[in-house]
DNA sequence: TCTGGGGTCCTAGGACCC
DNA sequence: TCTGGGGTCCTAGGACCC
């Protein structure tokens, strides 16, 4: 059985873990760039503020009912999310962390035991909610696709706690629930579904398989619909314990793209802020002891513009030998981006991603490319890098490449709550 | 004036290779 | 009458997830 473990409105209840003046009272977090809303708390759900509603067009309403607004806090969100995995990593050694606020938890041992279930999961939410302050909701099911669904259930039971242990209540979940809700079922697939006559996912669990596989591009749907019936079909990729921090991660690609604060098109200004993501890609490799062999860049112009043609201009580099170095990795990326611009051309986001990822240290060195001193040398130098910047905040050391400033292109982010966790340097000059 | 970012997997055409 | 098959890489896009 595998247990879904979802925090509540995981970034607005965050905020609360240190303001609780905010409990009770309706909190929005806003993306990126304060874009749009990605967090709300259940009083603003009520007051009818939608997922990804833009900010600005929500804003009087927001005035109105004196919501507490945020800009988004990554480091304290990202921390308060490590926090809760060492906590689900108590109650079972396999933990699969799909989301920074989502993580499926491996209870195999458990199969015999199915009246324990129940009150297992029910003490994992309590343990989390007393640890660390955050909601969660559990759903314990034989697949991923199932404990989603149990997931969702859960969060309108008093417990918020719910197990799919028999095939009746699976069945039960399977027929309260809409199609349309079923996880890897999205807007396009939901509405062809309902046109072709499904109204519930027992409903599409009782099509043939032959008939998912034709209308639900194919073998995405097969897995699907196995995992409805019950056989798992979704690989379960547990996290590196804390007894062995060492080992690689196996993620595909690691990006940073950022929306400009306004449209930009020189190049220069461009230049320095590729050179800004690079560095922040590179740190996120090296944090993940990982190489990168493949770096793309990229340029969009206006998403919502209504002008035909492509929004994103992307173009690959292959490097002689996979590297986690920022120089290298710059050097590549500003090299392409040259290549990318047309003059005169606005541009309102940028971004870099790595692919062709390896574990760092097992890269296959070039001939023609470092030797082994300059390899170290290089290593050395991005730990030094890591350390200052990880104690004195983010770019107190840079590379010239990314400027001395951002202001031109930087994102707004004018609400943002204290990093009270992660910060200590700047917590401290606030107090001060 | 103003609409996020980081992921996954899959498909397809063109260019090129043997 | 009859014109292969198996690859890679690049670019772009679709669909989905949180």
């Amino acid at each position: 059985m595998i247990a879904l473990v979802d925090c509540n409105n995981f970034y607005v209840s965050c905020e609360r873990v240190f303001q609780p003046r905010l409990e009770g009272v309706p909190v929005v977090v806003l993306s990126n760039n304060d874009g749009c809303l990605i967090s709300r708390s259940d009083e603003a759900k009520a007051l009818g503020f939608q997922m990804g509603e833009p900010y600005h067009l929500a804003r009087p309403r927001l005035r109105e009912h004196n919501v507490r607004v945020f800009s988004s806090n990554y480091p304290l969100y990202g921390d308060l999310s490590r926090r809760v995995i060492r906590v689900l990593s108590e109650f079972t050694p396999e933990v699969d962390v799909y989301s920074i606020d989502e993580s499926f938890l491996n209870l195999a041992g458990f199969r015999y035991h199915q009246p324990d279930l129940a009150a297992y999961a029910a003490r994992i939410r309590k343990t989390v909610l007393e640890h660390v302050g955050i909601p969660t909701c559990v759903g314990v099911a034989p697949t991923k696709t199932l404990a989603k669904m149990a997931n969702r259930l859960a969060k309108k039971q008093h417990e918020r706690v719910l197990t799919l242990g028999t095939s009746e209540q699976q069945q039960a979940a399977l027929q309260a629930t809409a199609v349309a809700d079923v996880w890897g079922i999205g807007r396009r697939y939901g509405h062809k579904l309902q046109e072709l006559g499904l109204t519930t996912a027992a409903d599409l669990a009782a099509m043939p398989e032959g008939w998912v596989r034709r209308h639900l591009g194919g073998v995405v749907g097969v897995r699907l619909w196995q995992e409805l019936h019950g056989r798992p079909c979704l690989d379960f990729d547990p996290e590196a314990l804390e007894d062995e921090p060492d080992r690689p991660s196996r993620r595909h690609s690691v990006a940073h793209t950022r929306s400009f604060g306004r449209p930009q098109s020189a190049p220069t200004v461009l230049s320095e802020a590729v050179a800004s993501f690079v560095a922040r890609a590179a740190e996120k490799l090296r944090r993940h002891g990982l190489a990168a062999h493949v770096l793309t860049v990229l340029v969009g112009t206006d998403r919502h513009a209504p002008t035909a043609g492509p929004k994103t201009y992307t173009a690959v580099t292959t490097l002689p030998t996979a590297t986690d170095d920022t120089g290298t990795l710059t050097r590549a990326a500003l090299h392409r981006l040259r290549q990318l611009l047309r003059p005169g051309t606005a541009y309102h986001r940028a971004g870099v991603v790595l692919s062709g990822l390896e574990p760092a240290g097992q890269a296959q060195l070039g001939l023609f490319t470092q030797t082994p001193e300059q390899l170290l040398r290089n290593q050395q130098l991005m730990s030094r890098l890591d350390a200052l910047n990880g104690r004195f905040g983010k770019d107190a050391v840079r590379y010239a490449a990314a400027g001395l400033s951002n202001e031109q292109w930087a994102g707004r982010r004018q609400l943002c709550s204290p990093g009270y966790t992660t910060d200590w340097y700047n917590l401290w000059n606030i107090r001060a």
